[in-house]
DNA sequence: TCTTGTAGAGAATCATTGTTCTTGGAAATA
DNA sequence: TATTTCCAAGAACAATGATTCTCTACAAGA
């Protein structure tokens, strides 16, 4: 008896990605967001709670739809290739606007505990992908074995956080491209 | 005949920084900058005139008393060790708060064409102040001559965003000291 | 076709917050 | 000490924006 929805949970989700990569969190309002997606009010509500709630679970849909395709590479574990792409992968990504966490954790975490949690795994997996590819490098004789994985590993992970920052004010990536290769270059053997 | 003014624009804008940095742009709110700042609306309308034009006198005032003290290092031009000197009062600066220009640009950079403009300028800076003291390392054959200049400037720079981005989410600096040895370690010679 | 439960659109509400206004009083000079 | 500025404190106002409510209409089953 009941009708059916029109909207599309996941549709509503990456529309507010957009959203509030141009506005931030407390510069997004809600009718913007809700025209965005084709939605209303009333079903917003019912389905999310509140703006709050609902950015933590478009960033959940972030990090599932957009981030972890991404470190896919790093976690395919295959030596300083997959290091390569990616970069190549994430260079392409954040192109001109940005990164939806890393911008939130600017914004918001300082106040917002969940949020720097959410921060933190993100680095902390970097940190330990990171190690994965750079020791299978290392049996696989692609990079030096006095390369200290560890900081390296360390110096990868704030260098795509910069990246995230930097690809907001470059028009284009090229710069991003040819620093990686300045980063990445010397590793090899 | 009047009374002279028991607030100091100086303090005012320092308070300020803070305020900002906690909070960002818009969860900022009038009532915490004026009172922490001791002032007074009245007072505070009269000499900035609006919250949008406050965050770019605060955000002038953040550069000039802090920023530029850390890149004079980068500007006195002696080589490698400028570049040190740089990194470990970067590293200090940061700690557990970010960088205020960082986070405006992540939060704002978008939607104003101001902001984005003192972000360029700011990575120009430290680009152009960064290749200085690589071609004044190389003459000085602290590195290695084949390191190539352009693009080890340009990763400096990236790095240098992704400490403002990490430090908000690292408790202690030690891992980022960490990742600045493995960064200017192999281009010592 | 009639009934009914829920979706959709947007009006209404309430809280928050940027900005302006009012008022009392303090400092400096004559 | 009287007078004159104009500062300090915060009340008042207006705008904005998050959330709730209302009402219409549609879709699915009886």
């Amino acid at each position: 008896m009941p009708r059916k929805a029109l909207y599309n949970v996941e549709e509503v989700l990456s529309q507010a990605v957009s959203v509030f990569l141009e506005h931030g969190y407390h510069g997004a309002i809600m009718d913007e967001i809700i025209a965005r997606a084709e939605f209303n009010r009333r079903g917003f509500y019912l389905e999310f709670g509140s703006k709050q709630r609902f950015l933590y679970m478009v960033l959940e849909h972030y990090q599932k739809t957009q981030l972890n395709k991404i470190i896919a590479h790093l976690e395919s574990n295959q030596g300083l290739i997959s290091i390569q792409s990616f970069f190549e992968d994430y260079v392409e990504h954040v192109k001109g606007k940005g990164c939806l966490l890393i911008n939130c954790v600017t914004e918001l975490g300082f106040d917002d505990p969940e949020i720097r949690d959410i921060g933190r795994h993100y680095l902390d997996r970097l940190q330990i992908d990171f190690i994965g590819c750079l020791e299978k490098a290392q049996r696989m004789e692609q990079i030096h074995h006095n390369v200290n994985i560890e900081s390296t590993a360390l110096q990868l992970t704030s260098y795509v956080q910069g990246f995230a920052v930097n690809a907001i004010l470059a028009g284009d990536t090229d710069e991003l491209k040819i620093a990686t290769q300045a980063l990445l270059g010397p590793l090899a053997i």
